[in-house]
DNA sequence: ACCTGAACACCGTTCAAGT
DNA sequence: ACCTGAACACCGTTCAAGT
């Protein structure tokens, strides 16, 4: 960041996700990320053909990150299958959940996916694979093939909505998850709710 | 649209929302929307006085509409709290929810949002009205208080999240959805899972 | 190898002039 | 009352010239 006379590709990918955590899809502009790295503008066309490019950089980029990074972690900290979707729960809900920015990047990026089909290629693949490992944890727990996918997709589907209520805390996310994967499991309610 | 020599606020307005379908919140452009309707892009600042003041009457449309549209609707269908959530997850689900451009428009306005305070306002006290009426509905299945909220935040997540799974039909998330409810009211589990 | 600075096109905004 | 068209500033992109 400081001492280096020269920049590199990645420099821009991640003066990238800063932007876009900070302003959403539309901040992804050239001349605004080369402001905030004090250089002219001119000099990011050496290393990309143009926006579009770094676009698809980033994307790759988030692509490999995000696809193993939760998954890898959640298997190296839990061994079985109810423990790991409490740690899936405590990642997702943790004050950074992701390297590249955490759940606001992957809300823009989820946003900029709806009106450009190329970007939602990659998400889809993300979240599918993101999708099959719940899956196979409820598959785990002893529920059918059906049952498991569903389960995955309420999971991983009120993680994402919930994120996206204005005003919710993390800690109320994460009651409000644990809570959901009790009761898909089928188990016994108990005074759990909160705010 | 057709035989009219004058164009009122209102009809830029809902040139504005088909922009916003088309293209999200980046799509909020003058000049494009001016070009849509055919006339100059100088046209546009006899109604308004910039881009920011369409947006301002654009939010404030919505939010009329969004916030009683489906809870009059709902209201009017059914009555009981059983059938009324049921009867939500078929309007939530159905071809076109809102007449704003449905979940669509709702998702790209919830983007608009996370990257604008003023936005962000609006957003809460729709999104706050709508859960209100959800955790009332639980509330009349016999929930407590805490737990009808808790419902209420789970089953309107799992609407906003499920929706932005890539590749999923309308009804797996409906038919997820209803499960959700039950599970949520401790029904017994029965074969109900698909895809 | 990496960057600057000028150039040009595109879009937001203003405004004088038209009907 | 409502619209056009020219003007200007801002940003994406190109490119010749610098180190």
């Amino acid at each position: 960041m400081a001492g280096k006379d020269s920049l590199s590709a990645e420099d821009w990918i991640k003066a990238g996700f800063r932007a876009l955590w900070a302003g959403g899809p539309q901040a992804l502009r050239v001349e605004a990320i080369a402001r905030e790295m004090k250089v002219s503008k001119g000099s990011f066309y050496w290393h990309f053909k143009n926006v579009g490019a770094l676009k698809s950089a980033m994307l790759e980029h988030w692509k490999q990150v995000a696809t193993f990074e939760t998954i890898t972690k959640v298997e190296q900290k839990e061994t079985g299958a109810a423990a790991q979707l409490k740690a899936l729960i405590e990642l997702a809900t943790g004050e950074q959940a992701a390297e590249y920015g955490g759940s606001r990047v992957e809300a823009a990026i989820r946003d900029w996916a709806r009106f450009d089909a190329g970007v939602e290629r990659v998400v889809h693949q993300v979240e599918t694979a993101r999708l099959e490992f719940v899956a196979a944890l409820f598959l785990e727990t002893g529920e059918k093939k059906a049952a498991s996918r569903q389960s995955a997709r309420l999971l991983y589907g009120a993680m994402i909505g919930l994120e996206q209520l204005p005003g919710i805390s993390r800690e109320c996310i994460r009651t409000d998850l644990n809570w959901l994967v009790r009761r898909l499991l089928g188990e016994a309610p108990a005074g759990q709710a909160n705010g």
